[in-house]
DNA sequence: ACATTGATTGACGTTTACGTCAACGTCAGT
DNA sequence: ACTGACGTTGACGTAAACGTCAATCAATGT
């Protein structure tokens, strides 16, 4: 796992598109980004990617020693940050995003495939449920609210407007 | 704040509807529910509760040393586990709530519900459209897996059904 | 040659949300 | 009087998800 840790000479000649031009000096090849930039983009902090890849969620290529980001590992950060959004733990993200890009191809595989998405499935309709109670609860403390704050305060007046 | 903690007579005369029936012997006067009670109508732990009291989620009332719990805590609870589904911290759901089951009467407190509510609005709407997105990428999935699985299996049959 | 800048790998700290005892109280039945 | 069954308050443990150094290395600007 983890692209066989090999200590690695600088890689440089077996890439065919380093164009070593400015950006941030050095590493990140053509459309691949360094830690930080990728941390900019979605704006998280580097720790936080390289604990991600820790858990299994990024396998990034290398430039010796440093990481490089490529469009799948981008993809897989973002389905990851969504599914932190919804709530999920990044061990469930993992199995959800790693199913994503694995082709399983065997009936045992595809069923249990089916298992996983029918769970987060239901996990999710019924947090779509809670969302709309929800929103439709606040909807309704937002119109009393501003109920009140219309009333020609009859009791702490604040000192209106003017 | 927390009902005046007072060393508190056992408490038995004055509560009018103290039938003393069986249900779990003692404690749990009429309407009220012990925890263990209430942890199981929610299928939680006793310990979640007593944790979510700490946090000052839930402010039972006491027969004696004993916790029992009303309506008032049920709904708080029902709300408490809602947010958690949502993936809220108990905090933020602890600043919601409260605000629930406050009047707030001054302008100055109703525009700062109304800012708050706000956040968890645009909070939740974000959620929706991540549960939309994320539902609509499952129903994808299950459509390639039962394509796959409906297919004349040309790779790994894994013994058929008979 | 040397300082600076950004990246890397530990390692330990922190917050949240409980789980898991331990020790003790207490009411109910025998 | 004794035994459970359930409840109470600490106190400590734990898993998750990073934050926060510290030491180190490597390519660059001057």
């Amino acid at each position: 796992m983890a692209a066989a840790r090999r200590p690695a000479p600088p890689v440089a000649g077996s890439d065919p598109g380093e164009t070593g031009r400015s950006r941030a000096g050095r590493a990140a090849l053509a459309s691949g980004l360094t830690i930080t930039e990728l941390a900019q983009e979605f704006d998280i902090t580097p720790r936080a990617i390289r604990f991600y890849e820790d858990k299994g969620l990024l396998t990034p290529q290398r430039a010796g020693r440093n990481r490089v980001y490529a469009q799948r590992d981008r993809t897989r950060l973002k389905l990851t940050l969504r599914g932190k959004r919804l709530g999920l733990s990044l061990q469930e993200i993992k199995q959800l995003v790693d199913m994503y890009d694995s082709p399983a191809d065997t009936v045992p595989q595809l069923q249990a495939f089916l298992q996983v998405l029918s769970v987060h499935r239901t996990l999710l309709e019924q947090q779509r449920e809670d969302i709309a109670i929800t929103l439709t609860e606040i909807a309704q403390h937002e119109a009393r609210c501003r109920q009140l704050l219309a009333a020609p305060a009859r009791r702490k007046p604040a000192r209106a407007a003017s």
